[in-house]
DNA sequence: TCGCGTTTGGTACTGAGTACCATACTTGCG
DNA sequence: CGCAAGTATGGTACTCAGTACCAAACGCGA
C-alpha cells in the first residue's frame, strides 16, 4: 500500500499500472487485486470500518442525546484521519488532482451522511418535516466535519479537535429544539405598576439562561 | 441516447457494453465515445449545462437577494427533471441499482454544492464563520432540493414545485439574518402611558412583517 | 511423510477508453 | 458544375482494469 502511494506520487495515478504496484510491492498482480478490490480501492482502505464504527456509534444514541451522538460520530472519522498524519495528507494532495478519486471519496462522504440521515429520521420521526430536517442536520454534520478536516489537511490549523468542536456547535445550533411555528422572536408586552429596576431584575436571570427561558 | 436507455433496461448498465449501445443506435463505437466521453455520460448529458445556469443565475445575485437567487438556481434544477417526465424516473431507477452510477451523480450534485459555497461564501465574506456558514447553506439547499426530487422521482408527490418553495423555506429560515451573538429572543420591556389599545395596534404590523419588525 | 485446505501467481479473457488512419460527406468557391 | 479543403464517421489496433480459472507453493495437523 506504501509501494502504491509512492508510485502515485512519482508518476502520477493513471500513470501507473496495477502491474506496477504489484511488482514494486513484490507480490502479483492477482494478489494485488484480491488485498484491494479496485485500484481506487488502495487509497480509501479505512472507509468500510469508519462506517461500521460511526454506524455502531449512532445506534446507541436516543432522540435525546442527539448532538453528543453525532458530534462523537463525526469526531471518530475526523480523528481517525488526524491519527494518520502526514499519510492523510498524501491522500488529500492525491485525491484532489484526480478527479476520478474525487468522485470516490464524495461517494464516500455521501454513504457517512445516509447514515447520519437514517438515524436523525428514526430520532425525528412525528416531527413536522422530520424527514427533511433529519436531512439538513445530516448534511450540515457532515459539512462541518469536512470543513474542519479539509482545513487541517491544507495546514491552515493546527488545533482541529478544538475548531471542529465549535464548528459543530455552529451547525447544530440552528436545528436545536427550534420552534415549531417558525416564530423565532417573541415580544411581550405588559403595563404593570412595578418599577423598571424591579422588572429588570426578574428578567436578567431568564435572559442569561434563555433555554430554560423560552419555557416560561 | 434513447437505444443506451431501452438496452440498459432489457441488460443491465454491465450487461450492456458500448458496442452493443452504437450497433443498436446505427453509429460506429468510435462515434458513440466522441458524442458521450464515456458510458456513463450517456446518462447525464445535461450536468455540464445545468452547472452553467446554475452558475449564471448565481452571478447576478448579490447577498441581499441571497434567498431568491438560492432558491431559483436549485429551481433550474428541479424543473429541468421535471420536463424530462418519465425519462427521469428511468434515469432514477438505473442509478438507483448501479453503485458506479449512483457515486457519479453524486459526484455531479456535489459540484453543484459547490458552485452555491462559492457564491455564498463571497456574499458573507467577513462574517463571523462566513466560509463554514456558507458551506452549511450551501448544504441545505442541495439537501432540500434532492429531498423534493427524490419524493418526486418516487412518486410520493405530484405537487412538487410547491413543496419544493416550503422545503426551501424551512431549510433556509434558520440561517436568515441569524443573530451573530447567538441570541434568538429579544424581549424588550418598557413603560410607557399610552393605553394597551394604543401599543398593540402600533405593534401588530411589525409582528406580521417580523422580517422588518427586527430592524426596528 | 502424507494429505488437505488455503494462499499465491500466472495465463487468458472481456470490455472501456485512446490513438490513428482511411474514407465518406459537407460546404464554399471558381 | 466540379473541385478542393475541412469535417464527421467508422474501422483497426492498442493499453489497461478487472474477472475467471488453474496450477504450484505453503502451512499444518496426524
Amino acid at each position: 500500500m506504501s509501494a502504491a502511494f509512492a508510485l502515485f506520487a512519482e508518476r502520477g495515478f493513471d500513470g501507473t499500472t496495477t502491474d506496477d504496484i504489484a511488482q514494486r510491492a513484490g507480490v502479483g498482480r492477482t494478489t494485488f487485486f484480491r488485498t484491494f478490490r479496485t485500484k481506487e480501492d488502495v487509497i480509501f482502505p479505512a472507509h468500510e470500518d469508519l462506517l461500521e464504527r460511526i454506524g455502531a456509534r449512532l445506534a446507541v444514541a436516543t432522540p435525546r442525546t442527539r448532538d453528543v451522538a453525532l458530534t462523537e460520530a463525526a469526531g471518530i472519522v475526523l480523528r481517525h484521519y488526524l491519527a494518520e498524519g502526514e499519510l492523510a495528507r498524501a491522500r488529500y494532495r492525491l485525491v484532489s488532482s484526480v478527479p476520478v478519486l474525487r468522485a470516490r471519496e464524495v461517494a464516500g462522504i455521501q454513504q457517512y451522511q445516509r447514515l447520519f440521515a437514517a438515524s436523525l429520521t428514526d430520532w425525528m420521526a412525528g416531527e413536522p418535516d422530520g424527514e427533511l430536517r433529519a436531512g439538513l442536520v445530516a448534511a450540515a454534520v457532515v459539512t462541518a466535519h469536512n470543513y474542519v478536516l479539509r482545513r487541517w489537511l491544507r495546514g491552515e490549523t493546527d488545533t482541529p479537535e478544538a475548531d471542529f468542536e465549535r464548528s459543530m456547535e455552529v451547525a447544530l445550533r440552528q436545528f436545536r429544539e427550534s420552534p415549531v411555528g417558525g416564530e423565532e422572536t417573541a415580544v411581550v408586552v405588559l403595563r404593570t405598576t412595578a418599577g423598571l429596576e424591579d422588572v429588570v431584575t426578574r428578567l436578567r436571570p431568564l435572559l442569561e439562561h434563555r433555554d430554560e427561558a423560552t419555557e416560561r
